[in-house]
DNA sequence: CGAGGGGTTGACGCCGATCAAAGCTGGTGG
DNA sequence: CCACCAGCTTTGATCGGCGTCAACCCCTCG
């Protein structure tokens, strides 16, 4: 519906250093991990660690092309609009992920729109940056083919929960994905918007709504806290089996 | 429905040789564009040049994973199938497209069930002999990169299709996908079975013949021959946007 | 000539989109 | 602290699109 509200670009981004990729204690799971100490001492451009609100645009697909984002904590999700304004949830991302690396291939521009939807911190990676990295490191060729596999392993989990018969057993593909993609360690998730949620599967969000609450008087999803919720996954695979 | 037929397995691959990389008339378009002639002197594991009629299975998700392959003409169709034993098209792809790259990533195993739609002529390229070349070849990882992204920016086209409201639209959207993808000079290109085209964009075959009926009958699809067909790109566009 | 598989078309019923209205919640200002 | 409002969620009512079942056509192949 209103997407406008989403448009808010990035109006208070808070910067929070240069980063220290050296001595980083998530880079094992991050785009670097195998490059040595050093690597980073004369790299032309910086990175910085940013911290975005939920909500802001980290870049937008006319956006001048120039960074790689890694994410550090949070939530991201990869966005198309159509020219009818209709828009559509392509691709849902979390710590270890990489975005923007359609820039690396050649690519004129961005091939999506990112937007926060949690708070979120992250690294921005200049493209000349990794190029130059890679240059000197073969072996962030590799990691960067491990992110795109991955992505491309999401998108055909995505295209495959999408058009999985009725619109229950999509809601329940999609809180099981959730569960399986972001719950922390005692099994609780935070659920999206019902917008979001309708826009990822490609039905209406009052469907999705009607769904959801019908879960949760099933007790198939129970809230833990505030505003997590964990939920049945037995009877929610179930579902997706038989409607 | 019965995609037993699809099962077949490669009953009759005809061998046509071993590859010779350094005299492909149409390297310039494949995985090792940009290697030097002298490349492929001494790979450890030979790349065979094979045929498989329209309908042989290439790989199953089973199969033993030491292969990928590198289209050189025809159409392959990778396909996912639910334990309910429902069938859904996750890509196509055509000449140029390396099929089976999840290996190159540390894939336990092939991610999806490839199958010839056409008749096809593809170069069966080892693993190992593809890692052999990257190390002495670095350059080659950006091609593998290159490729990867381009199914993923497919895998992204897919999603955004599929979601894209009716029936009409979406068969409206496929067709002039499969025009983009595969006409020849003069524009004209062959459709799908129903089933297949179905099996992409997650509706009932019948909707799917009604579609393409109805597009026949508006002069939207002409037949230019036995099996082609020519589309007005047009009035389809029109289409997928107001229904 | 008959059998079988794919495509087309019709009839019917249900799921889910759409429109509408009423709770809920958090934020703002009095 | 409460009143009010805006946006989100929930729920209801209605209606059309599409899935489903079924019949028929056409073409190929044995």
């Amino acid at each position: 519906m209103n997407k406008e509200n989403e448009g808010s670009f990035c109006t208070n981004v808070e910067w929070v250093g240069r980063a220290h990729c050296e001595k980083c204690h998530i880079r094992y799971l991050m785009l670097f991990s195998e490059l040595p100490n050093t690597a980073f001492e004369k790299t032309l451009y910086p990175i910085d660690h940013l911290l975005y609100p939920a909500g802001s645009t980290i870049y937008d697909i006319d956006s001048q092309k120039q960074y790689t984002y890694s994410i550090r904590r949070g939530m991201v999700k990869l966005i198309h609009t159509g020219l009818d304004g209709e828009y559509r949830i392509v691709r849902l991302l979390g710590p270890g992920s990489v975005i923007g690396l359609e820039l690396l291939e050649g690519a004129r521009s961005y091939h999506h729109t990112a937007i926060a939807i949690t708070d979120i911190d992250l690294c921005r990676i200049p493209v000349t940056t990794i190029e130059q990295l890679e240059d000197k490191h073969p072996v962030l060729c590799t990691r960067v083919g491990k992110q795109l596999q991955a992505q491309l392993d999401l998108a055909d989990q995505w295209i495959i929960a999408l058009s999985a018969g009725s619109a229950k057993q999509r809601v329940a593909q999609l809180v099981l994905m959730l569960n399986e993609f972001y719950a922390d360690k005692t099994g609780s998730f935070v659920l999206l918007s019902r917008e979001d949620m309708a826009a990822m599967i490609g039905i209406a969000t009052e469907t999705v709504s009607r769904m959801i609450a019908e879960f949760k008087r099933q007790n198939l999803l129970q809230k833990t806290n505030e505003k997590n919720y964990r939920c049945d996954i037995a009877a929610l695979q179930q579902i997706t089996r038989n409607d």
